[in-house]
DNA sequence: AACCACTACAACCGCGACGAC
DNA sequence: AGTCGTCGCGGTTGTAGTGGT
């Protein structure tokens, strides 16, 4: 069986679509909603092709359809999504409301992929490129328990991280004496490894940790930066569980807690990074003006 | 001013899925 | 079960806009 045309392409009209057939379009289905989109442009007197029409409809003339920049919260969970569902748009969009597949897809294809491969993290994979920079920036804020992206972040980190653990983020201040209680010793370090661990990517890591982290142990906490030059292997079989085991001397990669102020933790960034990462000009969402209501 | 490179996004195309017959 | 029509998805292309030289 030869696949059928779409529509009798003969005498139909592409390309861009001027004001009075969106016009046309836009009242056709307000007034008679959508049976068959085949039969629409017969119907509201447009000499395009179904097919085209609904792709307008869906992708412009809906009236639910929520226009402006993607908001930063938008953008993580773009990628984090994309890292759970690949490229399937239209699962993706079904988590944004008022945003379209096409949409997304665009917004990915133009801006975040681009941004991603700068960050040294392949876009297909969600994991970086072999070579990729130990020393990266991580924020993580201690009041809001969350990891959250500098002005030169690369946002890829908390969008990677699963929303459980991001949720379960928690950062000590080695200033002060954390209550016991308050902190299980696996769970900072888990937390400060998985960040770690979800920007280098990787089964397995081993991980020194240096002067300046605060590590609590099963037999009692520590807050004495003496605990540094202490070496963790991490596995993660999977996002949700993460084994830690003390090992040896051996370490594969490092990462250092440098400092802290008002309960914010940073890592280094390569500044050659940091110059690529403008993510400040993001706009809040503004409802568009539909102009045939 | 003209040209070029680049970006963003609208629109198109081919194909698979699915339901009706 | 097979055929056909339609819809929806994902990849790709076309083009307008913008900035640099």
């Amino acid at each position: 069986m030869g696949r059928q045309p779409c529509c009798e392409k003969v005498g139909l009209k592409r390309g861009p679509w001027t004001v009075d057939e969106d016009h046309r379009l836009m009242n056709f289905i307000l007034h008679n909603g959508i049976q068959c989109w085949k039969r629409v442009p017969k119907l509201a007197g447009l000499l395009r092709c179904g097919k085209s029409c609904r792709l307008r409809w869906i992708n412009y003339l809906r009236p639910d359809l929520k226009r402006g920049d993607f908001t930063e919260e938008e953008e993580d969970r773009i990628i984090q999504l994309h890292g759970q569902l690949g490229n399937r748009w239209s699962k993706i969009a079904s988590h944004f409301p008022g945003r379209t597949d096409n949409e997304i897809k665009n917004y990915w294809n133009t801006r975040i992929k681009k941004r991603l491969k700068l960050l040294g993290v392949d876009p297909l994979t969600h994991k970086p490129y072999e070579g990729t920079k130990d020393e990266n920036f991580v924020i993580i804020d201690e009041n809001t328990r969350t990891v959250s992206p500098s002005s030169s972040l690369p946002r890829i980190v908390p969008a990677i991280l699963s929303e459980e653990l991001r949720e379960d983020t928690r950062v000590v201040d080695h200033t002060k004496t954390v209550d016991e209680d308050e902190f299980t010793s696996d769970e900072v370090t888990a937390d400060l490894l998985n960040n770690y661990v979800a920007l280098c990517g990787g089964t397995t890591n081993s991980l020194l940790l240096d002067e300046g982290l605060m590590v609590h142990r099963q037999a009692g906490h520590c807050n004495n930066p003496s605990v540094s030059q202490q070496t963790f292997s991490a596995s993660f079989a999977d996002s949700n569980n993460i084994s830690l085991t003390t090992s040896a001397s051996e370490s594969v990669q490092s990462i250092r807690v440098d400092g802290h102020s008002n309960g914010v933790r940073q890592w280094p960034i390569e500044s050659s990074v940091q110059s690529f990462l403008d993510w400040d000009d993001l706009n809040y969402l503004h409802q568009a003006d539909y102009p045939f209501f």
